[in-house]
RNA sequence: GCGGGUGUAGCUCAGUUGGUUAGAGCGCUGGCCUGUCACGCCAGAGGUCGCGGGUUCGAGUCCCGUCACUCGCGCCA
């Protein structure tokens, strides 16, 4: 007989009655009758109850073993009777009468309970991740996470992918996030740092002929944390293909994204359709976000015409004043009532703003309508009276015009936000958030997934006053070439005009990639560096591995790199990235059971060529 | 760096208007219990109320400061 087992606490049924089994797990709980005394024993497949009579000589041993101990149990599989069958558990007609015990690891009194599915605090589940683990749901998010890595291989090696591995060490990049530095022992004063992101070596891997690459790739950045936002490190599906259009790259990703996750759906609906391609710039005036979640049905329209010169003097003056001013409104199926309208108001000056000005719709005589039998309401619009000061102040006219523009109804009512787009347009998306969920407008149990495409090229940076890449440098502009080479980079608003082949995967509001056409030409790639700010030289210093391969041949490539930490978060419907990792960092980026970061021996840092300097805490 | 929330037993939490010896559930210790499966019953141990200062006859509770955790902003090509 095996050591320490013959099955898995899972396994054990009806058939088996009769043998004898060994089993081994971790004491789930205990139930003790002083007569008799029920174990239930716990690996990772499952329980089995095992039980015990006083008569043997291990009752004392094992009713004084505190849960979580490990043993290993042999004896007789029993039927249960009738009455004492455990529907609840796939081994609950049976049990195991126990014969034999060793006890391999005695537990202490445990610093967090493994039984139950409270909310421990992040601190003590941190420190104890091991115990933290072995509570179900988490256990399960780890094995969901696993399953689904698989099957994005599965799904990346059908669509004709291979994974190859890139350097975890390798050189730091002065663009985008903070580099994690690893310091060279054999290099003194030199660091390696460890990578964003593969991109440059994946963008070389198309320079050397491999044609279709992905890997479960981990990424490092020093960047502080958020609930989605893993501090340190984190794991994307890299991806990139030769000889691609940026619609090859959605060919090949929809169906790998689609598949996935019908695949873990459980019961959750993946309409079966392609992904809906917004831009940026409509993303932005539709939904406030570039990232909208398209399970809320509210889609804001301007409105700036409807205000300009009418008799609500606040917007009428605002438009008036500065042309980059824009009204927008946010309808709101059913949220035509005072009540719900103040509670946006009051909501909205809790976010620090002076209001959210509105209009709504009511039968004359009263606020509450009257519901037809097939759902649609009993007025006419003759009996519709608009409320709230701003349609006093425009006139009947201009209400009525709102109204039928918005495709509104008596019961409905639409909120207003006004400015210059860059500032409000991040409000305005929170405010069709809340009236969407306030509402209950949005669907349940859905995944809505929508492309958001023609990323600008580059974006203004007010702190510093100049030009920069808006997201990747390594873009493609969406104009020929030839033309981009003559661009004249002194027209500071043409160039915020150009669009980029950028692109996001949006689902439910969860931006899961970002990905690109890449430039792969030399002249272009210094023109759209020399725009943002960069000279030749900086640009051949910096990326001169990549450039050069440039000027050995280098296929046209596109690729994308989606979160895997999201999808899991996604499809395991948690809202914090800790629920989905196996041994996550705190909020500091601190690993509280390994104790990192943490200071080294002076011998180390000899060799390393390297002394700390450490800035005494202020003291004030 | 900034803003919100939280901090009371090993764990999760309650604690009224500032007023007796700070409570509950789980866990722990001891006892009882032969069919439980969140077993049950009895008894017990366990507290610098995050820390420091202030107001007060009296502070878990009010005020100031500070620290920790957490969510968000900045940051994240």
């Amino acid at each position: 007989m095996h050591a320490y087992r013959t099955h898995t606490c899972a396994q054990l049924r009806k058939d088996h009655v009769g043998q004898t089994a060994r089993i081994s797990g971790w004491i789930h709980r205990k139930r003790d009758h002083g007569g008799l005394l029920f174990v239930d024993l716990r690996d990772h497949y499952g329980l089995t109850q095992v039980v015990l009579e006083p008569e043997s000589p291990h009752f004392e041993t094992l009713e004084r073993l505190r849960v979580e101990s490990v043993i290993t149990v042999t004896g007789e599989v029993i039927a249960r009777s009738d009455e004492t069958v455990n529907a609840n558990l796939p081994t609950g007609e049976v049990e195991v009468r126990l014969a034999d015990l060793s006890i391999q690891s005695a537990a202490e009194e445990l610093p967090l309970p493994v039984f139950g599915e409270p909310d421990w605090s992040e601190e003590v589940r941190l420190k104890h991740r091991y115990v933290d683990l072995r509570r179900e749901s988490l256990h399960k998010r780890i094995v969901l996470r696993s399953q689904i890595i698989d099957s994005i291989r599965r799904r990346m090696v059908d669509e004709g992918f291979m994974e190859y591995q890139t350097p975890i060490l390798t050189a730091s990049s002065p663009e985008g996030a903070r580099d994690f530095l690893v310091p060279s022992r054999l290099h003194p004063g030199k660091f390696y740092a460890l990578p964003q992101a593969p991109q440059q070596f994946k963008q070389l891997i198309m320079v050397s002929g491999f044609d279709r690459y992905f890997q479960i790739a981990p990424c490092f950045r020093d960047e502080d944390a958020r609930a989605d936002r893993a501090p340190g490190e984190f794991y994307q599906l890299d991806m990139e293909m030769s000889f691609a259009t940026q619609q090859d790259v959605f060919d090949v990703i929809e169906p790998v994204m689609k598949g996935l996750f019908d695949e873990f759906a459980d019961g959750r609906h993946v309409p079966d359709e392609p992904f809906v391609q917004i831009p940026y710039f409509d993303a932005i005036r539709w939904y406030g976000s570039d990232k909208p979640d398209l399970r809320n049905p509210i889609k804001m329209q301007d409105v700036t015409e409807t205000f300009r010169g009418s008799g609500f003097k606040v917007f009428a003056g605002m438009i008036e004043k500065n042309p980059k001013v824009e009204v927008w409104a946010i309808p709101a199926k059913t949220g035509g009532s005072r009540a719900f309208c103040d509670r946006m108001n009051s909501w909205a000056q809790k976010e620090g703003q002076p209001g959210l000005g509105y209009i709504f719709w009511r039968h004359r005589g009263g606020e509450i309508e009257k519901i037809n039998q097939d759902g649609s309401l009993n007025v006419t619009n003759a009996d519709l009276e608009a409320a709230g000061p701003i349609a006093k102040n425009i006139g009947e006219e201009r209400t009525e015009a709102l109204r039928q523009q918005l495709g509104l109804e008596a019961g409905d009512a639409v909120f207003f936000a006004a400015g210059d787009p860059k500032d409000f347009h991040s409000f305005a998306g929170k405010a069709r958030d809340v009236v969407g969920t306030e509402l209950d407008l949005c669907e349940k149990d859905t995944f809505r997934f929508c492309w958001i495409v023609d990323f600008p090229m580059y974006e203004w940076d007010e702190e510093n006053k100049k030009i920069e890449f808006s997201h990747n440098p390594f873009s493609m502009p969406q104009i020929d070439p030839d033309e981009f080479l003559e661009f004249d980079g002194s027209d500071a608003d043409a160039l915020l005009k150009l669009k980029a082949f950028q692109y996001d995967i949006v689902c439910n509001g969860v931006e899961l990639s970002s990905g690109a056409v890449r430039n792969h030409r030399p002249d272009v790639m210094l023109k759209a560096f020399a725009f943002a700010g960069y000279d030749a030289e900086t640009v051949e210093e910096e990326f001169g591995g990549m450039l050069n391969a440039f000027r050995y041949g280098a296929p046209p490539h596109a690729g994308i790199a989606p979160g895997v930490d999201r999808i899991v978060m996604l499809l395991a419907g948690v809202e914090n990235l800790r629920e989905v990792v196996m041994f996550p960092k705190d909020q500091q980026a601190r690993d509280l059971m390994m104790n990192a970061p943490a200071e080294v021996e002076a011998k180390q840092l000899r060799e390393l060529h390297l002394r700390c300097i450490v800035t005494e805490p202020k003291k004030d």
